[in-house]
DNA sequence: AATAACGTTCTATCAGACAGAACGTTTGGG
DNA sequence: CCCAAACGTTCTGTCTGATAGAACGTTATT
């Protein structure tokens, strides 16, 4: 089977990118095409693109080096990494801190995305997949990501009051869940973690509990989120 | 005049990279068709290259996220930005306290480029400018970037065991420079910062002093590179 | 002053990129 | 369990765009 064919121009774009190796802060036209083998007229144009958008910036003195958007790029990326290696533990920290399964969750428009979940040891366990998109509306999770999303209305501020909400068997009869937001150092929304599992064990009387849990590793992951 | 074109299937690809916005770690192809408005083949075409360098994984999922290389490249960039933070201050302290002209210069092939100057107050000073070009063999900077690169000749090893380079009138008659390298914490050639000026100010009786400059700067700049 | 190297502009040719259809697979709802 | 919707994959005709490379103007070097 043939590999699947990228498009040979974009190929060519990146490779100008790769021409900037470790201790080279910029380089000349004439560099790039020694370097990359293009023919200088064709490396303009693909410059141009690169430019644009900010992956390559021009010199007053024609040399070309690496723009802003690498870095922003760069960043957003260490980002992802810098959040499952923190999100990860957490979870399991609290899992297994509450014998349930705990997850973290983003708004994908009307939807939300688990994004993390570590499951307790126990055989009856609220089992979640990871990447599973979930509607909005229900569960307590979406609760949370609706509240502090900027979206206005009077149940939410509830919401917002207490700091946390609760599903029982929104989604599935036989689950409830309770979650609370995430939110970064300027107070913008990231996520929502929340504890799940069988209903007959959220009782009222084990709320405190799960709920004190809950806020330990609210506050233990915006210690360690730099946004 | 019209604005120079680029390339569209690298704007193209450039502009699903720029559907990762904050908050989003991974995109499926349908939500990537959405945000960019392009095609899912054209998508999966151009994801082909992206993954290709490294800017796209693609999970098993199905779903993509950003790649490595965006790391890679935005550290580079960083990197640029931080030398040049570092080293204008640094060549500015060189320059006032020996009165001459400091340089910064790195390896590019057989020729050394300027990267960083700061010329003193005085009228009669060596004049450089940034980008410039010269050859590795002339100038004491080129000795130094010949001795540190891992060229290995006799005459080198004389450099090494200095710890500086001097030259007096090689490029220009009226010229003398000293230099030194400098090297990152692991070892490894960045570059070489030199002094130079009028050939009749640096007399031996005046070496001493020079060095000690360069030694100094050489010294912070090692405390502050951080690779 | 002459030459070399660089950056810029132009364009004929043809190969490649795209739009969009068709299809198989997966997911979600009733 | 079945059906519909959504997703991902593959294919291909058309036409447009990308490239190679020449030509030219500018700058730097000798």
């Amino acid at each position: 089977m043939t590999e699947a064919k990228g498009v040979e121009a974009v190929d060519r774009a990146l490779q100008i990118l790769d021409c900037f190796t470790p201790g080279e802060t910029d380089l000349s036209l004439a560099e790039l095409a020694r370097k990359s083998g293009f023919y200088k007229s064709t490396i303009i144009r693909l410059a141009v693109s690169l430019e644009k958008f900010g992956y390559l910036i021009r010199g007053d003195s024609g040399r070309y080096r690496l723009g802003p958007t690498t870095w922003r790029l760069g960043a957003h990326y260490r980002r992802c990494f810098d959040l499952a290696g923190i999100m990860r533990p957490e979870l399991k920290l609290l899992s297994d801190a509450t014998q349930e399964t705990a997850s973290y969750y983003v708004r994908e428009g009307e939807s939300r995305i688990c994004l993390f979940r570590s499951e307790p040891a126990r055989s009856i366990r609220h089992s979640i997949t990871e990447g599973a998109s979930m509607p909005l509306m229900q569960g307590a999770s979406g609760k949370i990501l609706l509240a502090y999303s900027g979206d206005q209305s009077e149940g939410d501020s509830t919401i917002r009051k207490l700091g946390f909400a609760i599903s029982l068997g929104e989604r599935d009869a036989e689950v409830a869940a309770i979650a609370m937001p995430v939110l970064s150092r300027g107070g913008r929304l990231m996520g929502a973690i929340a504890v799940s599992g069988l209903i007959t064990r959220f009782g009222e009387d084990r709320h405190p509990e799960l709920t004190a849990a809950l806020a330990e590793a609210q506050k233990r992951l915006v210690d360690q989120i730099t946004v």
